[in-house]
DNA sequence: ACCCCATATACTCTCTGTGAGCATAAGTGC
DNA sequence: GCACTTATGCTCACAGAGAGTATATGGGGT
């Protein structure tokens, strides 16, 4: 065993709505934005989610209710600056646990530099719902096409980035942001590699610190790809809602536009939502139902939704 | 920070097929069985997947081909002992970094305290083959039955043991096992309370090494449910196989019986397999074709196949 | 009071994938 | 040649998903 000291840096990437806006919550360090994180503790904390509940409350000030692990990174030259993390050594190395945690509604953080950020600041290609992005067709593709110089990283592009009449898979957004690093098109890379331009270019979504945008990918991906499989939608929204509200929902996470009426079919089929008495305020048309989640929608391990894309 | 060293622990779950049974590599230690598993090294390991590729061909010289992350065990009071790791302290606390990794076949280990072990040595009650496992209905049931005497541990058990109409659900391995731990009926909840019984029951499943059986149920869970999903398959069959061979595999390691002819169409319409010219030797009846993967089924994100369970 | 507009909600039609059974082909052993 | 075994092909029924059209129910303007 070698002297170096190795030292657990847990990450949560808590997500909240905010109407159709898809957010995560976002501290700003010194050295640019990240996500809550900090060192486990291993004396102090029982279990990792234990010193990540302290850690989001300490930093943010905001409850955290659904928890679920995503990923733990410990590849070298990707792992946090050490000038960030307290009683850490420069011989230290630093593995990254990163958690899912879903809120209700967007507190506002008690903690000033705590903030909920739109998710697609971070990855603006992601947003399909007003069309594929101009970012993207304009900016990233072209760009790409060059990168993209043999059979293998065509292939890679091709299937991520749906080209070639490939389908968009919304739930492959670490893939994508993985590509657009090793084409050196995020401005992470280049810190990575120790270059200190510190031209701070947000036109292909804005940076974070250390691999923190790599997590906030795994984790969009991970909460996308659930939405089929387990009712976790209902995590975060509030008691009552009418089901635009709900498909305005599942669209702003998705990043794209659902077909109303066989998504609706295939909510009430699936017994995942019941009807209340009370009826919306109205916002200019017919006023809407209130539903609220069902018994088994809160369930764990109940099914999810099927989710019947728009086609245009 | 507090003066606890902190000790990541690698494991990995390496699965592969011998004809139909399912069967994972266990190291046999002074102290149990245990899965191939050593600390990750922070100065010699540049990733975890490096120290794990070497554990395992230092324990078990068994080639390492697919590998992926399961999940990061950091719970105090269930991880590893720290007599069987070596330079750890008794204050070191150490969290276990889980993996599974695939082979096409069940190469000899070098070692010769390693070893392929059927995994249904570890959870009898996995195995619904021929029919319901006797162990479970006869053994296991009636203690569950009685320890779920509130209605949530009536709820969890009725989910995740198929109880009063719920079908089972093959992939909720870790879940069965966890309600076991929690019930008091395998033999490592007693040691983990520190009972220094040392007898080794092995009437519900073979006992593991520190929490290497709860890594163990981990993996078949996540193998079980990917099959649907990606043609994660194919990592553990030979290059060609009887579309009989191919069903064996899934239906060992899915531990029930598939329907044969709508198990085909399947794959066929989902261009999985491909036909080649050769016929297996016969086995008795006619000759089957010989099938190998396609190029499809070898990419990392195609689809799975449908399982279409056989029913009574 | 009436009409127009916007949104919510209901109904229908089609197509495909899946569950299930039956029929036929091609070998082996006696 | 016959019985048996395993492989392979075909068909029917049905449920669910995709997509479009029609009807209810509110607000606001004239």
């Amino acid at each position: 065993m070698s002297e170096h000291r190795l030292v657990i840096g847990l990450n949560a990437v808590l997500a909240a709505l905010e109407g159709p806006s898809p957010r995560v919550l976002c501290v700003e360090r010194s050295v640019g934005w990240a996500l809550p994180f900090g060192a486990f503790d291993p004396g102090a904390h029982r279990t990792f989610e234990i010193g990540l509940r302290q850690f989001v409350e300490l930093q943010a000030d905001v409850p955290l209710g659904y928890v679920e692990q995503l990923y733990t990174f410990g590849d070298m030259g990707r792992e946090a600056p050490r000038a960030v993390m307290r009683d850490t050594e420069p011989s230290d190395r630093v593995v990254s646990v990163g958690y899912l945690g879903l809120a209700p509604e967007c507190v506002p953080p008690a903690i000033d530099r705590a903030q909920w950020v739109d998710w697609y600041t971070y990855f603006p290609w992601e947003d399909w719902r007003d069309g594929a992005p101009s970012i993207l067709t304009d900016d990233i593709l072209p760009k790409l096409d060059v990168w993209a110089d043999t059979e293998d990283r065509r292939a890679r592009l091709r299937a991520s980035f749906a080209l070639e009449g490939v389908p968009w898979e919304e739930e492959r957004v670490l893939d994508r942001y993985e590509l657009l690093y090793e084409a050196g098109l995020v401005p992470e890379e280049a810190r990575d590699r120790g270059e200190t331009s510190r031209a701070t270019d947000e036109s292909l979504g804005r940076p974070m610190l250390s691999d923190h945008r790599r997590i906030l990918a795994t984790a969009i991906g991970r909460l996308r790809g659930k939405l089929r499989y387990r009712p976790i939608l209902f995590q975060m929204m509030p008691e009552h809602f009418t089901l635009t509200d709900l498909q305005l929902a599942v669209e702003a996470i998705l990043g794209f536009r659902l077909h109303k009426q066989n998504f609706r079919r295939s909510l009430e089929s699936a017994g995942l939502v019941e009807k209340t008495d009370i009826v919306a305020a109205s916002t200019g048309g017919r006023p809407a139902a209130l539903y609220r989640a069902s018994a088994l929608a809160l369930e764990k391990h109940s099914p999810g939704m099927t989710l019947p894309r728009m086609r245009q």
